[in-house]
DNA sequence: AATTAAATAGTAATGGTTACTATTATTAAC
DNA sequence: GTTAATAATAGTAACCATTACTATTTAATT
């Protein structure tokens, strides 16, 4: 694969954000750098750099998503303020257990649990 | 809600399946029975369907698929065959782990395990 | 039977993503 | 440093899943 500041740049974008951007959050951000980058740029880069597992992609119901980290991880999404955070949950435990009920082979366990975040839990009802 | 055949239709499909289907498989089915059937009617009368809480909706990547299945349940989807398993896991547990390590209070968790079913596992590796 | 409004078929529009193509830029060889 | 080869790009068109729009049909109510 040959170098292109395109590439880089998205790379570095990614990587300096928990936000688990959206494409074209990403695509807006590097038009502040490179104001001619087109959207598919964006796209091919992203898929490249997921193919050679420098970033992950995981998707948020049909929307994809970019993530720095690249160790298996799962997902706390906040359904008041939509912010998707980071967790690791036990999935050693559920890759012994759907062996052990099932027969299956487990590669990717991927856990997302909508709720509500510290932040925006009402402690007291009215 | 008003009565409609369409909507019967789309409903007996959905329930009649463990495949998962997506909006245009069951519109495929649905036009053996109502020839002239729209594939829009299809999509408000799932999304109805699944506001009343009569059928599911998740997420396979990027697509939509549906599921007689409304009560809390978890995916096993092999990367061979592409089919998808419904499974319960365990998931009470997790509801109290990410409580107790994260505040977090847990609405609904997803957990998608994708890797190789008993069917097209290599019991032997040549 | 007449009235009302919800549901439909058909089609256009939307949003996210991929594909195409002429041009540009990186790398390797001289 | 030039040249040659070709990977990557910008810009745009196409694609696919889904939603929105609108005139017409149909179920329910009077």
């Amino acid at each position: 694969m040959r170098y292109s500041k395109q590439r880089e740049l998205i790379q570095d974008i990614v990587q300096e954000t928990n936000s688990h951007p959206t494409a074209y959050w990403i695509f807006n951000k590097a038009k502040r750098k490179i104001s001619n980058i087109s959207l598919g740029t964006v796209y091919r880069n992203l898929n490249k750099l997921n193919k050679d597992g420098v970033i992950d992609i995981f998707y948020d119901n049909n929307i994809a998503r970019y993530d720095w980290n690249t160790v298996s991880h799962d997902h706390l999404k906040c359904n008041k303020c939509g912010k998707i955070i980071d967790v690791k949950m036990h999935s050693k435990e559920l890759q012994k257990e759907v062996w052990k009920e099932y027969k299956f082979e487990a590669e990717n366990i991927e856990i997302t649990i909508s709720g509500i975040c510290k932040k925006h839990m009402n402690f007291k009802e009215k």
